[in-house]
DNA sequence: GCCAACGTTGGC
DNA sequence: GCCAACGTTGGC
């Protein structure tokens, strides 16, 4: 199993809204390295979901990956604003993947607090100027995270835990 | 609102 | 294939 994380501007889509919406297909990502990590991404990988631009900035909660990725249905929707008039049906430019909440942090694990986790140091959401929206975190960096706000990685991974259904 | 950083576009 | 111009991201 692997560990990601997934940006999202809360005013747009917070995670209360993947709590209210159970599924959501995780579209409108153009940009070809976050794109091939999410065709990386496998059903079951965790990911935290970070809400940027935002006050303050930090990860929201716990998303599982319900469905690897498959072809991003915006991209041939000449109304939407991720409409990709160059990705042809027989090979799609770009993909997504559908994610499903797992637990919201009991307290917002800020961008503040995430640089003071030595696991943290390295990743492209400390780094100056990066701005992914979809990348890898190592299991100990996910750990680290959980840690800080008091919640129990094993405790995901034995599927004991405040799961939402849709 | 500012602006640094960086990805993309398009002329050549 | 280079690279300047442009657009976007995202922290502050």
């Amino acid at each position: 199993m692997l560990y990601w994380l997934l940006k999202s501007e809360p005013d747009v889509f917070g995670y209360p809204d993947l709590v209210r919406v159970g599924v959501e297909p995780w579209n409108g990502v153009r940009n070809y390295l976050a794109r091939n990590y999410l065709r990386q991404m496998g059903a079951g990988d965790l990911c935290l979901f970070y809400h940027s631009n935002a006050k303050p900035n930090g990860v929201a909660g716990v998303a599982r990956v319900v469905r690897a990725a498959y072809p991003d249905n915006l991209q041939f929707d000449p109304e939407s604003a991720y409409f990709d008039p160059k990705s042809l049906p027989d090979n799609p430019r770009w993909s997504m993947v559908d994610v499903s909440p797992v637990v919201a942090f009991p307290t917002l694990l800020t961008l503040e607090a995430l640089r003071d986790l030595p696991d943290w140091d390295d990743s492209p959401l400390t780094r100056k100027g990066t701005r992914l929206s979809v990348f890898p975190v190592t299991e100990s960096q996910f750990r680290a995270a959980l840690a800080a706000v008091g919640l129990e990685p094993e405790k995901l991974e034995t599927g004991v835990v405040q799961t939402v259904n849709t």
